[in-house]
DNA sequence: AGCGGGAATGCATAGGATTGCAAAAATCCG
DNA sequence: CGGATTTTTGCAATCCTATGCATTCCCGCT
């Protein structure tokens, strides 16, 4: 087997008649080395092919300019696109993206942040994946900050990016009732997530707020299937509700088939949808779904900002929560305009 | 700003009374080491909370255990999907994944092999994403393998891994004729991708060989915003085809649209649409796209099989095609059952 | 008891870069 | 032009682990 002899910084420094230390300095930004010195070392190292090992930088400067994902799925396309923005955004302040797809368990999470710990990434994010408080403490212990996009947390040591998901299902409440519907169901998302809870939370507060009471609110864990599930069981009886809030878009969808193609009800004449998250896929024609957006571009925003400033800054921990528009579309009715 | 002092495997091999080198053959499996001196160094380091580094240990070996996974964007589920499976299937094989998102773009590619190849990863995975001859060189220079999935190459010196693209268009050729169908139309994938290429390549000689033509053959670039206008531009006139065949599903869904919403046409009883990939999406009811399907899982094992022969037996690159089924559901009109 | 041989251990080096420190060179300024 | 700075440069130590080699240990066998 061929040994490729990776050309290091000395044999640069060789060819251009200087200490291996001139070459390193080249290559570090806001070093000092004279223009002269520059100019040779950057002729041989383009003669001899010469790129800086990222690994063993990172081994003496302690940061290896590599941030860790940990996401547990990508089907719902809210994070598929979110990922994409995130690694743009991160590439631009010149970090990396190491991806481990994982189940949300106790058992296969540990295993995954085990392996991003090893390879000393400079700071861990989770989508959709919440964290044991053991795990938080041993991200803490090595001193590698962890923030957590799309899913809060109580623990302070923890950042958190997510939508105020509140005010969102509160938004979504006050819609429904103004457009007149009586019997609201909620399919909620997944009662164990904080994103599943603050949905129901707000929904339920904002119908309590007018005096009405959820049809029925039952979780779906947020599986699409279990949400279809749902669906025909609630719907299939007589007394039926008139609208129901997803608890993301992606079961809004499953959903809406369930509604038309498998009880043959009509979307919005006979029951209204309404969703979360607004992936690109709502404003698609076959569903066209009123839903809350999740502001994905100031959420990834405000997570890199979070992770560059716990590493560079080694500012504590914050919580941020952004607040996302409701957008309507037609698979609700509309409330009449009031004049 | 408190330094975290990790612990080394020299503190371990401290505490527990041995050398360093007892310390990594612990952790080296294989390697010879007594079940006496073991424990003691396994206990040590439970107490030390020790892990070994694997920078250093990428640094020393030559292999950093790291993918470097290059896809273009992730709007179309077959790629999130596809990485879903790929990731898990390396994490098996004990490999991690460095993803980057990019253009398709020759000035942003490179950059993004340039920065892959810092990282000193064992090998190159390009989704949807095509390499020059020039990148190709420059990767086989420094030894790092690289292997293409889901799309083709002539070059030698690189694997690819895709379903047999020519044989599923010609499957749908042979399926729409079988339906009866009259006036086929193509909204193919992008004329510079290997994929979008052999779809329409094997549909148009699918066609040729039952002595038919296309009704017209046109190059969406793999944008849905363009496969709709198309759409829209050829079914908007009196003589319009009687089907069509899209270059992938993330792009037939727009079109379908496109026929029912915007020009008010009914899929299948009067157009026939069928699609190229089977993502998820593709069974929703509210599409129920008859497609041909990209074995993903089949496709992940041969590109992992690719990855772990290259890295570890330095066999030779090769050229996988896998075929794919017809997958029929309701989006396209069904030839009558000949008894 | 003595010997042979395999297993276990430790020593020391390597891997490729960054960086504090001190020496050398270049620059400035009166 | 000489001394005082400032800028460049090189030396050498450091990051953490793997591993070839030499040595020691242990065990079984005659």
């Amino acid at each position: 087997m061929r040994r490729h002899d990776n050309v290091t910084s000395l044999d640069v420094a060789r060819r251009a008649g200087v200490s291996q230390s001139a070459v390193s300095r080249t290559f570090t930004p806001g070093a000092s080395v004279s223009k002269r010195t520059r100019e040779k070392v950057e002729k041989a190292a383009e003669d001899l092919g010469y790129r800086p090992n990222s690994l063993a930088r990172a081994m003496i400067t302690g940061r290896s300019r590599i941030i860790g994902l940990v996401v547990a799925y990508l089907e719902n396309q809210f994070y598929p696109v979110a990922i994409e923005r995130l690694s743009r955004a991160l590439k631009d302040e010149g970090y990396h993206m190491l991806i481990f797809l994982t189940e949300n368990s106790d058992t296969m999470v540990p295993e995954v942040v085990n392996d991003l710990l090893d390879y000393r990434v400079d700071a861990i994010v989770t989508a959709s994946v919440a964290m044991s408080d053991e795990l938080t403490a041993q991200c803490d212990a090595a001193g590698i900050p962890v923030v957590m996009f799309n899913r809060g947390q109580d623990d302070e040591r923890i950042s958190s990016v997510t939508s105020d998901n509140v005010s969102g299902g509160r938004d979504v409440a006050n819609f429904l009732l103004a457009g007149g519907h009586q019997r609201i169901a909620h399919i909620a998302g997944w009662q164990e997530s904080s994103t599943g809870r603050d949905r129901a939370k707000g929904f339920v507060e904002g119908l309590a707020e007018r005096g009405e009471e959820p049809f029925i609110v039952v979780d779906s864990h947020y599986d699409p299937n279990e949400a279809k599930r749902l669906t025909r069981e609630i719907f299939s009886k007589q007394d039926r509700p008139d609208a129901v809030f997803v608890g993301n878009d992606h079961m809004a969808f499953a959903v809406m088939d369930a509604l038309r193609f498998d009880i043959g009800l009509r979307v919005p004449s006979d029951v209204s949808v309404v969703g979360y998250d607004d992936v690109p896929i709502s404003s698609w024609a076959a569903y066209d779904l009123t839903t809350i957006r999740q502001p994905v571009n100031q959420m990834v925003a405000a997570t890199v900002e979070a992770v560059i400033d716990r590493i560079e800054g080694g500012i504590q921990p914050k919580q941020v929560r952004i607040p996302g528009p409701l957008i309507v579309r037609g698979s609700a009715r509309k409330p009449e305009i009031s004049s």
